[in-house]
Parts: structure tokens; sequence; C-alpha cells
DNA sequence: TTCGGTGTTTAGGTTTGCCTAATTTATATT
DNA sequence: AATATAAATTAGGCAAACCTAAACACCGAA
């Protein structure tokens, strides 16, 4: 069971989650709200079991609270996609109301209209629809070998769902979202030296960087 | 603005009124809540002009709360319609998400709904759905003049929108949806005796009751 | 007309989610 | 290493809706 506000909150570190810890008042500007009252969810959250949370040193989802995030992501594009393309919206005033029908809760209501609109893969805005199991469609097939030095981008998706390379990922803080930039690239192996959110500045190998999907931003 | 509770306690007064003001333990069996927090709301749904509150007299809805209420009304069973005809829902199984939808605020939404929808007199109970004006379509065309003695109905609607003959209504606490009886027929003008709600006994002229569409109960 | 019972209201608490102000911690700079 | 500043937490409150228990009002019957 979770509140409205909850989800909203799981909502906001989810989208500002890059692979380092999210800060409370990064947080709190998201959601309009002071980081004290931050403070008292991240607490309640943490209970939950939704977040990890240490005082002091911001939070990261679980996998449970991913998991949630996600699915309140995939009910708000279903809706806006539902507004746009059987009632007529602009894709401009689509977000306000897809705030409010994505807390609604019924799968079983949001299986049938992701069937309605044909199990659509992209938003109106083109951003992807996670599917039930909280996949998402890949937005590009570049991966990260493809990018020069000083590329930024956003990882996007793994190729081959390895065990052991998402075990690798998890271990270096990288999962669908984190930002990085390319520092270098090495002639030698074709290894990449990338900054991973602020300050982690890691090597991987060229057997990595090929499995990686991104997103350029920059 | 009104909030989620708000608008429950308007539906709830709205389904129960019929032409007596409505107590306050009545109100709270239908919401599943206690005496004391009615009471509370009663009076700040009073403060805001939406009901007519007295103490210890019961209320009814002003035309402000009806208005709302049916708003509330008319979008249930708009979305109730939607879940059956386009979500394929069995109509069963479609009362509590309509309980969550019916909360979204965006008449845009509402008015786009009902077009997609054709939009529709009946919900899939067949309890009639109110247009954006707050107008019912009648449920049935026959009038309180067709009654026999005995009879039990509900208000439907008026054939003719009188003003002289709504004030009339006004006065004897008959509306929309208000539960009557007919206590006896006079033969010689063929106005009828009838006991509207629980005491109030009347006598109404055969004009009047050919001018008043009702819904047998019994 | 008083009395009792039913229904209603008031008084006083709880929880959720928000707030401001004061304090504490982490960190960046000298 | 000491300190200033920025960020986060704690403390103490508030509003909305709910609750239980106690007090009160209305109404029918004796």
């Amino acid at each position: 069971m979770t509140t409205l506000a909850e989800e909203n909150y799981l909502k906001a570190i989810y989208k500002l989650a890059n692979g380092e810890p999210v800060g409370t008042s990064k947080i709190a500007e998201e959601l309009a709200t002071r980081a004290a009252s931050v403070t008292e969810m991240l607490i309640k959250l943490s209970a939950k079991g939704l977040i990890n949370y240490k005082k002091y040193k911001g939070v990261s989802l679980t996998g449970k609270g991913r998991k949630l995030a996600i699915q309140v992501v995939r009910k708000h594009r279903l809706w806006e996609l539902f507004l746009v393309e059987k009632l007529r919206f602009g894709w401009d005033e689509v977000h306000e109301v897809a705030e409010q029908l994505e807390h609604i809760q019924s799968e079983k209501l949001t299986e049938r209209l992701s069937e309605l609109l044909g199990n659509p893969q992209f938003d109106p805005h083109g951003e992807p629809i996670p599917d039930k199991h909280g996949k998402f469609a890949h937005h590009s097939v570049e991966t990260l070998s493809e990018l020069p030095a000083k590329a930024e981008a956003i990882i996007t998706g793994v190729k081959e769902q390895n065990a052991d390379f998402l075990q690798l990922l998890d271990q270096e803080s990288m999962t669908i979202g984190t930002k990085l930039r390319v520092v270098a690239i090495t002639a030698f192996d074709a290894s990449m030296r990338i900054k991973v959110g602020k300050e982690n500045e890691i090597s991987v190998s060229s057997k990595v960087c090929g499995n990686l999907y991104v997103k350029r931003t920059k």
C-alpha cells in the first residue's frame, strides 16, 4: 500500500537518480516542498523498504521502490498517450491531468489501457513507456562504444542481460537513467574512462561499452 | 475547490436525499464513517455554501452543492461506461475503479470522454448519465398521472420547464430523485394525494401530475 | 409534562503530510 | 587544521479527516 504522496516521492527520486544518491533538497525542489518535509518522508519510505537512506548521505531506490516508481511512470505515460490519441488533447496540455490519473490503483485498468493503445513503447513526448515488468524499450540503438570523448549520455539499457554484467553495473552504480560522461578513450584496448555522476571516474572495458545502450545528451 | 472527501460527502447526501433533510447517521453509514466525523464535515460544507445545515435537523444540498454532486455522478457513470465499453470490464467489477476516477479534475477530460463514448445517456447499470449541465435523460416517459394508488416511484424529471412549476416543486421539496408514494387518487378532479419522503402528505393537481416524469419502484 | 431512548453534537485524540525556526553535519577554503 | 557555508535534520506546530467517549437535544409514550 502506497499513498499518493509516497508515490510522488518515489517518482521524484527515480527521476533525479543518476547513479549517485539523491540529495534531500533536490527532492524538495522537484516536489515544490521543503527539505524538512522530505526528510520526514524519507524516513517513512526507508522503513517501508522502498529506499536506501542514510542520514546526510542522500537516498537511492531499492529494487522494490524502483519497481513502484516505474509503474507510476508507466501509468503516467500511458495516460498521456491516451489523452492525445483517444481524446485529442494537445501534448502540451496532457501533463497535469496525467499527474492525477497516474495514481489510480487498478492493475487491470493499466493493462487494459495499454492494450487499448496497442501496447505502445513511447509516449507523446517520445519518452519510453516501461512494460508491465518495468522493462523499457531503448530510445536508441547507440552503444557507449560509439561515443566520442567528451560526449555525455544517459544509460538507456543493456544489450545482453547477463547476470555478471548486471552485477558489475550495480557495483559501479550504473543503472538505467544514470548520466555519464566520456572522459577519454584508450586507443590500445578501446576501453573508456568515464565519469559517473559528479565524482566517480571509472574505467570500463570495451566489452562493457559495447553492451550498454545510451542516449546522448551532449 | 473541493477535496476528495468533500465530494464523497456531497455524493452521499445526493444519493440519500429524498425530499426530506438527510440525517447525520445515514450519511455516516453510507460512507462507512462515524456520526461525529460527519457532523464535522457538515459544518465545513455548510460554511462553503454547499449544503443547508441546521444542528439536529439534518441537511439538504444547495443548488451549488447539488450541481457539484451531479458532476461527480456524471464522471462516475461515464468512467463506468468507458471501462465496460472500451476496456472490456465486467459491469460488476467497474464500481471501485470508477470511485477513484470520478475525482479526477479536468472538465476537458470529462467532456472528451463523454464525446468518445458518443455522449451516452445511460451507464452500464441503466442509470442515467447527467449531461454537462446536470440534466438527466428520463428513465421512462411515464408521468405521475399514470400511476395507480399505492404505487411508489422516484421523480426522474419534468415535462415542461415552467418557472412557476419548478418553484412549486421546490416549495414541496420535490426534486429529481425524490421518492414518493401515491396514497390516493381523487376521482373528481384526478388530483392525487401523495406522500413525499417519510411524513409529508400533500395534494397535487392533475396538471402537476401530468408534468412529472417518474420511475416506478413498486 | 416529564422521561427515556435514539440520534446528534462536542470535547479531546490520532495520523498524515506539510510548515518554520533552530540545530547539527558535511564540505570547501583558507 | 580551523572555520565558514551549505545542506540536512530535529523540534515544535498546523490543517484535514478520521476516531472514541461524554454530553446534549429532540420526540414519542407513559
